[in-house]
Parts: structure tokens; C-alpha cells; sequence
DNA sequence: CCACTCTTGTTGAACGCTCAACCAAATGGC
DNA sequence: GCCATTTGGTTGAGCGTTCAACAAGAGTGG
């Protein structure tokens, strides 16, 4: 017989769907203004970002789905779209022939210099205007632990 | 010519990257727990909530789409898969003749049964143990502030 | 009563994600 | 050196979502 259920308390069960249509909302706003104004999902400029971000605009697959958060699967099928659309290239790996790289090209780095400045503003308007400063330092700290808790 | 851009300072980029790495990650993980212990992802078991909490567990097409934080779409396609699986029915509104009803019927409401326990110990699991009671009041007020601030 | 507009809900195509299966190369024992 | 296992990455099928287009009924002003 299994332990009974830790059902969810009233003041729980408000935090828990207040969380939920607030996330959902946010996610679905950002990942539509996005594809509108820049024309990809919020997973494709994410990986732009890292990319970016990383030295020589270039990294290992692997790498790239750790940092951009996503399953091996879901960036080998997103990089095959991003290099048709000439954002990045796939190279093959100096040091380990199963490996690939990633390598963003100009095109992808113009790509996303367009979209920032918009989608920046989208994170601003519908995220950072709507709470105090408390509350954002209070936001940052409860992901921490809650990323932390979920990848330990 | 475009006002400057608002970029993201330090703590506002460290917060906005920590809370998505968080969300996603809570997502993922209860959208697959929930598809390999109930064979439905969230979105479905969150329709089938709404719906048991209906009066007579029937709610108009629209209400539900609303209640349940989906596009009419989405609805409408979800709807012609939880209606081949058996676990809702689709009437039509005797007050508006361009309307439909949907209605859980008992299989649905087993489905649920069954569902729920395992979900909400995930729910548990992975958001409020990870978090301290005066952290789940601040993500309360957060997650209102934002879903306000969104529909406003 | 008629025309215009709005609302309700559905549909099909395109797209992105998941899952499982798979290949190739690296690694670790023995 | 060889075989088994692990790791890196890709692939295809199936599913769910979006978007735009649509059909049909309800509401509204004249």
C-alpha cells in the first residue's frame, strides 16, 4: 500500500495555480512576440544567446544543450533548422570524431541583434515592471533553489 | 528613431536566466511524470481538472479554454483527443446553437482519479519542498502580481 | 427585416518537441 | 588487443501547439 498523499493545502493549492497561469502567461507572451517580431521560438534565441556568449561563438553540442537547457534531441533537430536558416554551421570535432560543433555564423549573430533589443524589452515590460525590487531579488532566489533542488 | 533599449542589468539578467532555467526545468519534469504515469501531458490533466470542478462537471468550450489558460485552439484539438480517448464528451449548448459543451464523463473522471496523487506528490516534490514557507507566500504574491499584470 | 459585425468553435498545415531506436567512436576491463 | 559498455549525436514517428482561414449563428443599427 503506498503512504497516503501530501495533498495540497488551500494556501498551496493558490500559490501552486497562481505560479502556473503566471509562468504559462509570461512564457506564451515572450515566446509569441518573438516568433512575431524576430521569427523564432524563444528555444532557438536562447541558443543563439549562448553561443554568442561562448569564445569563438562556437561549442560542442553537448555543451550548447546543457547551456540552452535543452535534450540532445531537441538541439540536434533545432540546429538542423537554425543551419538551414544560415544562423549557425555544424563543423566536425578536432578532438573527438563522434563530436560536432556549433558554430554561430554573422548571420545568426545579426539575426539575433535584431531580436534582443525587442525581446529584452518584452522580459522588461512583462516581468521586471510588474514587481518590486524585493520581489525580483525574492524571484532570484527561489529559482536558484528550485534549479538547484531539481538538478541535484 | 527607437527610444534606447532598457537592457537587463546584472542581478535583473542573473534573475531573469535563473528563473527560466527554474521554470523549465519544473515543467519538464512534471509534464514527463505526469505523461508516464497517466499518459497525459499537463495541458490535458490540467482540462480535466477544470472540468471536474464544474457544476455538473460541463463547462462552455470558451470557459474552458479560458479556465484552463489555453487558446480556443488548442482546446479544440485537445478536446477531439481526450473525446477519443473516452474521458469527455462534446453536447451541444441548448441556449446558443453555435455552441458546444464539454462534459467529463466518468472514465475521465477515473482518469483523473488516478492521475492526481502521483502529480500532486511531484507538485510537492519538486516546487514546495524546495522552498521555505515564507518563500512560497513571496512566489504567491509574485506569480498574482504577474498573471495581473499580464491579463490586465 | 436586412446587412454588418462580432463571437463561437473547428480545421489543416507547418512547426517544434519527445521518445525510442540507432550508429559511430571513445573508454575501461581483462 | 579485444570485447563490453558508455558517450555523443542524429533520426523518424507520433503528438501537441500555433496560426490563419473558415463556417455558422448571435447581436445590432437602420
Amino acid at each position: 500500500m503506498r503512504a497516503m498523499t501530501r495533498w495540497l493545502d488551500p494556501d498551496e493549492q493558490r500559490t501552486w495555480r497562481a505560479y502556473l497561469a503566471a509562468s504559462r502567461a509570461l512564457m506564451d507572451t515572450l515566446d509569441r512576440e518573438l516568433q512575431r517580431d524576430a521569427g523564432m521560438p524563444h528555444a532557438y534565441y536562447e541558443i543563439l544567446v549562448r553561443l554568442s556568449e561562448a569564445p569563438d561563438r562556437r561549442l560542442r553540442m553537448g555543451d550548447l544543450a546543457d547551456a540552452a537547457g535543452s535534450s540532445r534531441s531537441r538541439l540536434s533537430h533545432a540546429a538542423t533548422r537554425l543551419e538551414a536558416s544560415g544562423w549557425i554551421r555544424r563543423e566536425d570535432c578536432p578532438t573527438d570524431r563522434r563530436g560536432q560543433v556549433a558554430v554561430l555564423t554573422d548571420a545568426g549573430f545579426a539575426a539575433l541583434a535584431a531580436a534582443a533589443p525587442g525581446h529584452v524589452e518584452g522580459v522588461r515590460r512583462h516581468l521586471f515592471d510588474a514587481l518590486s525590487p524585493a520581489q525580483v531579488d525574492q524571484l532570484r532566489r527561489i529559482s536558484e533553489a528550485l534549479a538547484d533542488h531539481l538538478t541535484r
